[in-house]
DNA sequence: AGGAAACATTTAACATATTAAATAAATTGC
DNA sequence: GCAATTTATTTAATATGTTAAATGTTTCCT
């Protein structure tokens, strides 16, 4: 009999557990310069968020620094109380609408984040190498494309309003 | 003055947290299906395990679990106990060697994963049209890329025997 | 055989993830 | 202007992640 080729020719993989696995690979290059300054992973994504937005005079919403730091509220609120009680941020209520709060890295918050980020765009600098430039690039380029896969349930016909 | 061309002209993107979010986006498919069975990411994952192994009678000890389901030993004992009381699996303590822990998926388990597989399988179907064959491929072999990266100081000179 | 070293897993202590419910402040509609 | 709704965050309860230390077993070496 014949072999069916109308069938694809590849098995599929975990995908899951590859994105797991690469982002793991990636990490344990960075971890032990965040641990050796006290950082959990949790807490330098915080504190790159800020860092980012350390211009912004009045502090960053808690609620954009969940999602620019890809944690759940209830999660960054017992992160947030860690970081302040270790010198790393202040917490204020935003004057304008009372039921935000706002967040600020502290000078000692600041200095680290930069001090780390050198660390981190080195080992960017041995990825690419290790990789090529290209094809981190294309990496990028098929990350992208997977995060923009349309969300179950996300655009449903309620939301195309009458 | 003129550019200079030798730096590289892309920036760099935070190659974790795309990662984290290319995960996030995949699992927002299956998870539903999870939870309506009652299972948590990790509890798949061994079930999962446990079914690539269903043929081995003798059942897959704890420390392969845990490499290929991507927990560690104190998050994966919590997990097999919590699967236990559900009547998803069996412990047992290995004849040859009492050290060790073995794990067997019960009838009940088994036809969970089973099942959860065909729905699995049906999202990569999506997926692989949504990406195209192509490049969903070429993600793989990227991933594999980044997973091989050398680990810090994992292979050093003393691994270099006399 | 018997004790030191190596191994596999579990316990302990704390940090984070997840879901639902509670709290509190702003907005809407009447 | 006030009740109902919506929005932002926190609390609560349970599950998992992380690191170090403890426990019980085997292996190695003499």
């Amino acid at each position: 009999m014949a072999t069916d080729d109308s069938t694809p020719s590849f098995v599929h993989r975990n995908l899951p557990r590859l994105l797991l696995e690469a982002r793991e690979a990636v990490m344990q290059h960075t971890r032990p310069s965040l641990r050796e300054h006290g950082l959990s992973d949790q807490q330098w994504r915080v504190l790159r968020v800020l860092g980012e937005h350390a211009r912004d005079p009045a502090g960053v919403e808690t609620g954009r620094v969940a999602r620019e730091a890809l944690l759940l509220g209830p999660s960054l609120t017992g992160v947030l109380t860690r970081m302040e009680r270790d010198g790393l941020i202040t917490r204020n209520r935003c004057p304008q609408d009372a039921r935000r709060t706002v967040v600020r890295a502290t000078p000692a918050g600041l200095k680290l984040v930069r001090k780390l980020s050198l660390t981190i765009e080195s080992h960017y600098q041995w990825m690419e190498a290790q990789l090529g430039a290209d094809r981190l690039a294309q990496l990028y380029d098929l990350l992208d494309d997977v995060i923009a896969l349309e969300a179950p349930g996300g655009i449903e016909a309620d939301d195309i309003e009458e």
